[in-house]
RNA sequence: GCGCCUGUAGCUCAGCUGGAUAGAGCAACGGACUUCUAAUCCGUAGGUCGCACGUUCGAGUCGUGCCAGGCGCGCCA
């Protein structure tokens, strides 16, 4: 609808000009929206606003010249008016309406699709935490919103591909064996002390069990190193077995699982370090490496390999991305905490040391969750182990709940957590709101097949259109019109990967429906207006059952 | 001290990259179930958009400076 309107717009510029009564064919960007206030129409543009100043022309006065050309009786407007500063509105005539009905029917759940990524190949890494430790909530909420945002880039048009990073390396995975091999003396009932740097969880133990149980006494006999060896290993094959499970819970899948070690192993690191000190960003200094990232717009310069010869985190950062890009993916997007936006600038100047544009990576930085229960925070101590797992959260509240909640938040803003309300099954959990719509819905049609009444017509049905001109009570426009809205919304949470926007628009969606099925009976007596309605529901279901499921949320038939 | 994020109704949050009279939900108050699911709906009340300047036809939105809160500033991971 927009569009079309556009289209007019255009038209009608380009014949004023041809008309010589505008000066100039330059169209700034101009807008269509639709205005909060229904007296303001349907849709809305403030072309004339943006265009005074090229045209040298008041505002009203180009909003009459346009109007005066688009004319009066175009099929799809039934009135237009020109208001306020110079704002053109435009009232849809309500059977315009229908055809997106249609479009719901036939697209199904290709509705709210689009191409406008030309199948570009966009890599998300998200996740990512140390196989050291349980996840929290925290990255739970990097997780959902990582994994809406793919999808919401898969729906339009992008290959996407999903990425966890593996910090298999390293002297945390030293202190997780360490940990876990201490604790398997303690089982063998060998007197030990257990060290603060070590990790405090009994996660820890009970992967000290699962090795003992494998392997008896066998770990040991070994030497310390070696025995330490084998315990990082084993516990962080374990510990990402737990992870995956937990990310499985809430309907999460990778594409890939990349080990940092398996990268080190093939010498990635080494190679991508030597690339970069052959074109010397790169340089020693105090018996280190160092990278300039300052020259590429960061604080302070960086260390890549220490003076112990031992290389940072930072070395196979780069590595990675290095790789990433190697592979040939057109963007990159990284999702991380909050605590870790020092380090977007040296990543960036990896990217950009290496030749390429910064533009093709993007960091979602996914702001910190306060764990509350009945509005009293949830301590969150790391070293003791004594927090509240995601798994915890998960079993809880419900996949469902967490989801919508984490996703009903700008990424931006942090996000009070609280589980007592995610249980609640009141408006306060507006997952329930949006998933009863689904449910009532399923209940209809079973009713209506129940009864034998026809709940699917055809596009092409010769009565289809008879039919929805009885669909007509402002309630009715109102959700259709809603529903035209879709695809917009999912191409804009798309391109600013922003998932948040799905979940209210489905919550207004949602209200639209409730709204309209308390007031009026879809199975009513007469046969016409019945189909009508069926339609009309059965396009809203549609619609609801593609926003979930791009947010990961169930559409359930009954609740 | 420097950098990033946040500040909108009592509470939790939206606000479509600058549009018209700033919106939901919860909590409060008053109503609606013999009907396709009341996990719902209808109504009332609730605001100096942290503060101050600036940019322009127009600012919650952009800029600058303050104020408050969170996070980050290692040859740590």
């Amino acid at each position: 609808m927009k569009e079309i309107l556009r289209q007019l717009i255009l038209d009608a510029a380009s014949t004023a000009f041809e008309n010589k009564e505008f000066i100039s064919d330059d169209v700034p960007a101009f807008t269509i929206e639709e205005p909060k206030a229904d007296a303001h129409g349907d849709l809305s543009t403030n072309f004339a606003m943006v265009s005074a100043k090229a045209l040298k022309m008041p505002p009203r006065k180009i909003a009459e010249t346009l109007l005066r050309l688009i004319g009066d009786n175009h099929p799809l407007i039934e009135k237009t008016e020109i208001a306020g500063p110079g704002f053109i509105n435009f009232f849809i005539r309500p059977s315009a309406w229908h055809p997106v009905l249609m479009e719901i029917h036939e697209k199904e759940a290709g509705y709210g699709c689009s191409t406008i990524g030309h199948g570009q190949k966009v890599q998300v890494e998200f996740v990512s935490a140390n196989p050291t430790g349980p996840l929290h909530v925290g990255h739970g909420r990097g997780a959902i919103v990582g994994d809406s945002a793919a999808a919401l880039l898969s729906a339009c048009g992008y290959e996407v591909y999903r990425e966890y990073y593996i910090n298999d390396a390293g002297r945390q995975i030293q202190t997780l064996g360490l940990s876990v091999l201490l604790r398997c003396r303690e089982l063998a009932g060998q007197a030990v002390e257990f060290p603060e740097e070590c990790y405090q969880g009994d996660y820890i133990k009970d992967i000290a069990d699962e090795l003992r149980r494998e392997k008896e006494g066998w770990i040991l006999t070994l030497p310390e190193a070696e025995a330490v060896a084998f315990c990082s290993r084993f516990a962080a094959d374990r510990m990402i077995i737990r992870i995956r499970d937990v990310l499985d819970s809430l309907g999460i899948t990778f594409d890939n699982w990349y080990s940092e070690q398996a990268m080190i192993d093939s010498g990635k690191v080494e190679s991508a370090i030597e690339k970069f000190k052959s074109q010397n960003v790169i340089y020693e200094k105090d018996g280190a490496l160092w990278f300039n990232t300052t020259d590429f717009g960061d604080e302070k310069d960086r260390v890549v390999v220490r003076n112990n010869g031992q290389a940072t985190y930072f070395a196979s950062d780069i590595a990675y991305h290095q790789d990433k890009l190697d592979r040939g993916f057109d963007r990159i997007v990284d999702v991380w905490g909050a605590d870790h936006h020092g380090y977007i600038p040296r990543i960036r100047a990896a990217i950009e040391a290496s030749g390429k544009d910064k533009k093709q990576f993007t960091v979602i930085l996914t702001q910190l969750v306060n764990l509350l229960r009945q509005g009293v925070p949830v301590s969150m101590g790391k070293r003791s182990g004594q927090f509240i797992t995601l798994k915890e959260v998960i079993d809880e509240v419900g996949r469902d709940a967490v989801r919508f909640i984490f996703l009903t938040r700008n990424y931006d803003s942090p996000l009070d957590f609280d589980l007592e309300v995610a249980k609640q099954k009141t408006n306060e959990n507006p997952v329930f709101y949006v998933q009863y719509v689904h449910a009532r819905i399923s209940s209809i049609l079973k009713k209506a097949k129940e009864e034998s009444i026809q709940t699917v017509m055809g596009v092409n049905d010769p009565a289809l259109a008879d039919i929805l001109e009885l669909i007509r009570e402002p309630e009715e426009i109102q959700i259709i019109k809603h529903l035209a809205r879709y695809p917009e919304i999912i191409r804009q949470a798309a391109e600013l990967m922003e998932p948040h926007r799905v979940a209210f628009y489905l919550m207004e969606l949602a209200g639209n429906f409730h709204a309209y099925y308390n007031k009026h009976r879809v199975l009513t007596e007469d046969a016409a207006l019945t189909a009508g309605r069926i339609y009309l529901i059965f396009a809203v279901q549609k619609v609801i059952r593609n926003g979930l499921t791009l947010l990961g949320v169930s559409a359930p038939d009954s609740m």
